[in-house]
RNA sequence: GGACCCGUAGCCUAGCAUGGAUAAGGCGGCAGCCUCCUAAGCUGCAGAUCGCGGGUUCAAAUCCCGCCGGGUCCGCCA
């Protein structure tokens, strides 16, 4: 609704060459307009005369722009009643649809992709939860989206794992933990034997070459460590509300040809050198180092097997988009330079910063590392400690308990920019008396009990009436009319933490509102009034905590 | 050494892309609010040279340059 608007009062600032950059929200009015610094300046005018000059001057058809005034040189804009009145009926009518859009096209997501060496833990569930927003997000935008797990099944780490099995055999806890066990033994049996070490990076090797040629026995030891990392992290993010469509093993893309199709492609255009390892020159665009795709031995590494997959991701899609750790800049970038120089489209890529502890950064291999089981199941006892004297049934305890406990931990993390370093700290992950995602809970646990005691009281009826909302009303109104406004910037900005922080504001004016006005003891007409804003509250919470991937409870 | 990211009250964060109206929210601190729709809530107070120094501009947290502090990367690893 927010969006018509908007484009409403564009367009009666048209004949000034107005474009939404200089029309923007602003909290002396509905939106605001900037032209006339940049008019002023031209002609050396005063800001304050052109505005008026322009005020004066604007055409205005639409019936959803209420008042125009002239302050400081802004042009601010009002919305009318006639607008509240639709926003709150459009949100009633269309409910779990509302804040949808009709964006069209279809979208690749790749995220998690967490090396199959042991279990998911907190830095990676960063990139989990931005993906699968931002998957919810673009699905809510009417764009198709396909998610996918890249799996590193080609690495020395799991060459390292297999020889980590075979020497100290896999034990019987959650399958990803005891893949790591195995890989940290075999880790640590290296540290304190340097003298093997030789002997097993020649096995490593070996491994490696025997999986990428195809050897039998070798796949069948590779897919048993990446099966059973793969099973663990799946309940992992399964208890996450995470889900992929597909999990995609970069062995395939040996198996396929595609890696002989992209070398040959690069070849082709005389791109690989080849003196002894084959390496790509990149140093025109300012790369120090050449890219080597090819080791003198004849296997490939990491990043030609990537763009593999980014030439299968061209052949299948129309856009796609990868989160990534922000370790993996610079070869992430070599990807897309690569990629552009033969005439592909390179990825759309969300950085995001690193998630250290106070100690330092996280290591699987060293088993320096929270794993997210651990933290889930911390804060899940925290909530549950907080409700275990409510008169809930036990099951209803749990229930409630898990809701809150992964609202929190999402929250935590989809709430600040990806581009901003974390560090790690327990008291916090555990403080639920803070902005964080039960406070939006609770407040959609409110309206909902508002609305069921209307209900059980006799007085279901609601009647939205413009004309009767105080100020507060009306901006919490205003707020609610912005919700696909919000989702198409997410979309087109790739910046989940935006919407976070619009469901958090919707929240916190709604308690306002809950505190300062009484909706079932106001009389029938203010009653029905209120409820209407209640019930439009409870859909915008609702369908904002499950773009967030949050549960909406009902009650808690 | 080179490249990239971050630096906003005691603490955590928003705002920076597209410069504009008193720098916004939370935690913690202090003072209050439950005969009333869930107090996981609300109100008020105290708390900021927006890392530092220059520059551009009528106007800079926001743009440019330099510096400082923290992180990351610079493997025939992934």
């Amino acid at each position: 609704m927010f969006r018509r608007f908007r484009s409403d009062v564009i367009e009666s600032l048209k004949k000034f060459d107005v474009d939404e950059r200089f029309v923007r929200e602003s909290e002396h009015a509905d939106l605001a307009c900037t032209i006339a610094f940049k008019i002023a300046k031209e002609r050396g005018e005063k800001p304050q005369d052109v505005a008026e000059e322009i005020a004066s001057q604007l055409s205005i058809e639409s019936e959803y722009i209420g008042s125009v005034e002239v302050v400081n040189g802004y042009i601010n804009f009002f919305a009318s009643l006639e607008f509240l009145e639709d926003t709150v009926n459009f949100i009633l009518d269309s409910d779990e649809n509302y804040g949808s859009l009709n964006l069209g096209g279809e979208v690749l997501i790749e995220h998690t992709s967490a090396n199959p060496d042991g279990p998911l833990h907190i830095g990676h569930i960063r990139n989990s939860i931005i993906g699968d927003i931002l998957a919810r997000m673009f699905r809510k935008a009417g764009i198709d989206v396909t998610t996918h797990y890249y799996v590193n099944d080609m690495g020395r780490q799991i060459a390292l794992t297999v020889l980590g099995i075979e020497k100290f055999g896999i034990s019987n806890e959650k399958p990803d933990h005891a893949v790591a066990k195995a890989y940290i033994a075999i880790n640590r049996y290296l540290e304190e034997h340097p003298e093997e070490r030789d002997r097993i990076e020649r096995k490593v090797e070996e491994l490696m070459k025997s999986y990428e040629e195809g050897d039998e026995k070798t796949i069948e030891l590779f897919r048993d460590v990446v099966n059973r990392a793969l099973e663990g992290a799946k309940e992992t993010l399964r208890n996450l509300n995470i889900s992929h469509d597909e999990y995609v093993w970069e062995s395939e893309f040996i198996r396929n040809n595609y890696v002989d199709r992209i070398i040959s492609m690069l070849d082709e255009r005389g791109l690989i050198r080849k003196n002894g390892a084959w390496t790509v020159d990149l140093s025109d665009l300012g790369y120090e180092k050449e890219v080597v795709i090819r080791r003198e031995n004849g296997t490939t590494l990491y990043v030609t097997r990537d763009l593999a997959y980014h030439l299968w991701k061209n052949e299948n899609f129309e856009r796609f988009i990868n989160i990534l750790g922000s370790d993996h800049k610079l070869i992430a970038n070599q990807l897309s330079d690569i990629l552009k120089l033969i005439g592909l489209k390179p990825p759309e890529i969300v950085f995001f910063e690193f998630v250290s502890l106070p100690e330092g950064s996280m290591s699987t291999r060293k088993g320096k590392f929270i794993s997210a089981d651990e933290l889930i199941d911390r804060v899940y006892r925290e909530a549950y400690e907080i409700i275990k004297n409510r008169e809930f049934s036990k099951e209803e305890k749990k229930d409630v308990a898990k809701a809150v406990a992964v609202g929190a931990l999402r929250y935590d993390f989809i709430r600040v920019s990806p581009e901003k370093p974390i560090t790690f700290d327990w008291k916090k992950a555990l403080d639920f008396e803070r902005q964080t995602a039960s406070y939006i809970q609770y407040s959609h646990a409110r309206a909902c009990s508002i609305l069921r005691k209307a209900v059980s009281e006799g007085m279901p009826d609601l009647e939205f009436a413009a004309e009767l909302c105080t100020p507060l009303e009306r901006k919490l109104v205003m707020l609610l009319s912005k919700f696909s406004a919000v989702v198409e910037r997410v979309v087109k900005e790739l910046r989940p933490n935006i919407f976070a922080d619009y469901v958090m504001d919707v929240a916190m004016n709604f308690n306002d509102f809950y505190t300062q006005h009484p909706v079932l003891k106001a009389e029938t007409e203010l009653r029905m009034h209120r409820l209407a804003i209640v019930d439009a509250c409870r859909i915008v919470l609702r369908n904002g905590l499950e773009l967030l991937g949050i549960e909406p409870l009902e009650r808690m």
